[in-house]
RNA sequence: GGUCUGGUAGUUCAGUUGGUUAGAAUACAUGCCUGUCACGCAUGGGGUCGCGGGUUCGAGUCCCGUCCAGACCGCCA
């Protein structure tokens, strides 16, 4: 038996009781006549003592060659300790040892296995496996786990049921690059990995499982960032004969069980923007609601009074920034460089500072009077110290604009504090997107999406403005979740692949399978689904989901630790029928 | 595809205007230490300054290229 107890186990209860436990080594202290070694595994560390009146001599000389990260079992003694340690549970106590054997040796770690570990990323993506046992990675995957198993048994007491749906499915044109997979039997034919289990979840519907979830790997061959991984997890949801309402209902509960019982938060009712009032208020679709900050739109009383930026722009509008009118020239210049880089684009930027006695001071004060301002200052419900911060130019790149620099300012002011947690959803998304590049339109959700009834005639005459029954779940300015009432009619999926530029026989070829299913009694149904990392993340206040992740990519899509992706051998290459590059050959 | 930041000891970093033998902390090794728990003290080993080229009497430092890492823009139905 290896143990009789885990290194986070035993206090003063155990005192006098022979005890046998295993672990790793996380410090040797050697004092010469006595040495103190804290054994560490995932529930606590333990302090063994040995010495050299207590200890046999063997015993205590092999002690002395231990290093860190050593597997090592012991037997001995609970005994109290001389001085305790009340930072850790066991620290009333140690084991005297009277046996001790080495399980497995360990070269010297690269890097410390400590929660302020020294250790870079680089390095612990490496070693991805030492860094697993530093508390701080091992707490974050116990958290998703809880989040994970908490919504299991949500929603399976809901009613719904775990299916798994296949992976090797068939790449379609639509939305993010596919990642495939060739097929060896079926020569110059690929696979493809799914993006998400959409239309076999639709399936499951009109095969009558009525209320479907599943905790799903899903894959997109895109850039990675801080909280996007090539190969990420959805909880996937679908459920039949409901309408919009009966899905938020539902997973607003479901977000508001996770809140109380991971987080111990009450949160009521969500709020709900539509997505116009969105973009129109908070300059994007995924607005942090956590402070204020709220657009102002400024044509009407900035428009028309001789300052020719204005005057020339599609929209003038602002922010205001509460208590920042105290911003030196020098921080606003610096403000106004921020703004002007190129991963923002903005020309400037005009302030007008809303200074405690009242009166202002602006950029532009040569062109508007102190009545004007102060008329500004009334629209943007600026109040004394706060900084009004105000950009224009065509409409959509404002908005963008303006709404970096509004999460900006509200990073530097510490407003998006992590132990807050501000819901949201936004609703009415548009059912299509017009894409410059391919002169068409795309789907801004996917292709299966219901338009809103009432809006069924504008499909013909005015597409773009169509609403669908589409809505996604906010919290603190990530999407982490979105969904859509789903066409369950054939006539009407076939009219959407028409309007997404398909012909009937593309459609027929990448799609026959849905709108056959269409055919035969597709109940009315609708969906949602959940980036679980990402939600485990902000749960656990932070935004990158890496550390979330038990073995993630880096930036460039690579696992560094088993060095992957590589190439294949020319024999491997041949029985799947691929041919090696030019390079290759070289 | 693009913008920015970084790459110096096992590790995390400092390194001034280009100038003697490239430093600190930590880790590691050895010795000492009668209650440690970030143990302490002493000694020691440890460097392709990412790589290639250039400027210069002289480059860790300046210039060009390149690779790697991170953040972001594009992209992500």
């Amino acid at each position: 038996m290896y143990r009789t107890h885990n290194c986070g186990a035993l206090s003063l209860e155990h005192l006098n009781q022979k005890v046998t436990l295993s672990g790793w080594v996380q410090k040797n202290r050697n004092k010469g006549f006595i040495i103190w070694i804290d054994l560490r595994d995932r529930y606590g560390i333990t302090q063994l003592v040995l010495d050299e009146e207590r200890t046999p001599k063997s015993i205590f000389d092999s002690a002395q060659g231990l290093g860190r990260e050593f597997v090592i079992q012991v037997q001995g003694t609970v005994i109290e300790r001389e001085s305790k340690n009340p930072n850790i549970t066991t620290g009333a106590i140690e084991v005297l040892v009277e046996d001790l054997k080495i399980l497995n040796p360990s070269k010297t770690p690269p890097f410390t296995i400590e929660n302020e570990t020294d250790g870079g990323e680089e390095l612990r993506m490496q070693y991805r496996y030492l860094d697993l046992r530093r508390n701080p990675v091992k707490a974050n995957l116990l958290f998703r786990h809880q989040v994970s198993m908490a919504v299991r048994n949500y929603l399976s007491k809901d009613g719904f049921i775990d299916v798994e749906t296949p992976y090797l499915i068939k790449s379609t044109p639509e939305g993010a690059r596919d990642f495939v997979v060739p097929s060896r039997m079926n020569e110059g034919q690929f696979y493809a990995l799914p993006q998400s289990p959409q239309t076999f979840k639709q399936l499951l519907m009109v095969g009558g499982l009525d209320k479907y979830f599943q905790i799903v790997k899903c894959f997109r061959d895109e850039d990675l960032r801080a909280d996007r991984q090539p190969e990420f997890t959805q909880i996937d949801c679908e459920m039949a004969f409901v309408e919009q309402e009966d899905i938020l209902a539902q997973f607003e509960g479901l977000t508001r069980h996770l809140l109380k019982e991971i987080k111990g938060i009450d949160i009521a009712d969500f709020p709900r923007i539509t997505y116009d009032e969105a973009i129109k208020t908070y300059g994007n679709d995924k607005p942090d609601i956590r402070f204020e900050m709220k657009f102002c739109e400024l044509n009407a009383v900035a428009q028309g009074k001789g300052f020719g930026v204005f005057d020339s722009q599609e929209l003038v509008v602002g922010i205001s920034v509460p208590g920042a009118a105290e911003m030196s020239r020098k921080e606003i210049d610096a403000l106004i460089d921020w703004v002007k880089r190129p991963q923002i684009g903005a020309k400037g930027l005009v302030y007008v500072k809303c200074n405690a006695d009242g009166s202002f001071k602006s950029s532009v004060d040569k062109f508007f009077s102190p009545e004007d301002l102060s008329t500004w200052a009334t629209h943007c419900q600026a109040k004394a110290g706060d900084l009004i911060l105000i950009l224009s130019g065509e409409i959509k790149t404002t908005r963008t604009q303006l709404s970096a620099l509004r999460m900006e300012m509200a990073t530097r002011l510490g407003l998006r504090k992590p132990e807050v947690f501000a819901p949201l959803w936004i609703t009415d998304f548009p059912l299509l997107e017009w894409d410059e590049e391919s002169k068409r339109f795309h789907a801004m959700h996917h292709p299966f999406t219901a338009p809103k009834p009432e809006h069924l005639d504008l499909l013909k005459t005015d597409p773009a403005a169509v609403k669908a029954n589409a809505y996604d779940l906010v919290l603190n300015g990530n999407e982490i979740g979105g969904g859509s009432i789903r066409i369950h009619d054939q006539e009407l999926q076939s009219q959407m692949f028409d309007l997404l530029g398909f012909t009937k026989e593309e459609a027929q070829a990448q799609f026959g399978f849905l709108m056959d299913a269409f055919q035969f009694g597709a109940p009315p149904h609708g969906g949602i689904a959940f980036g679980l990392d990402r939600l485990v993340a902000i749960l656990g206040g932070e935004e990158t989901i890496r550390d979330f992740i038990a073995f993630p990519k880096n930036n460039s899509g690579r696992d560094v630790m088993i060095d992957a992706p590589a190439p294949l051998d020319a024999l491997q290459l041949k029985e799947l029928n691929l041919k090696t590059t030019s390079t290759d050959k070289e």
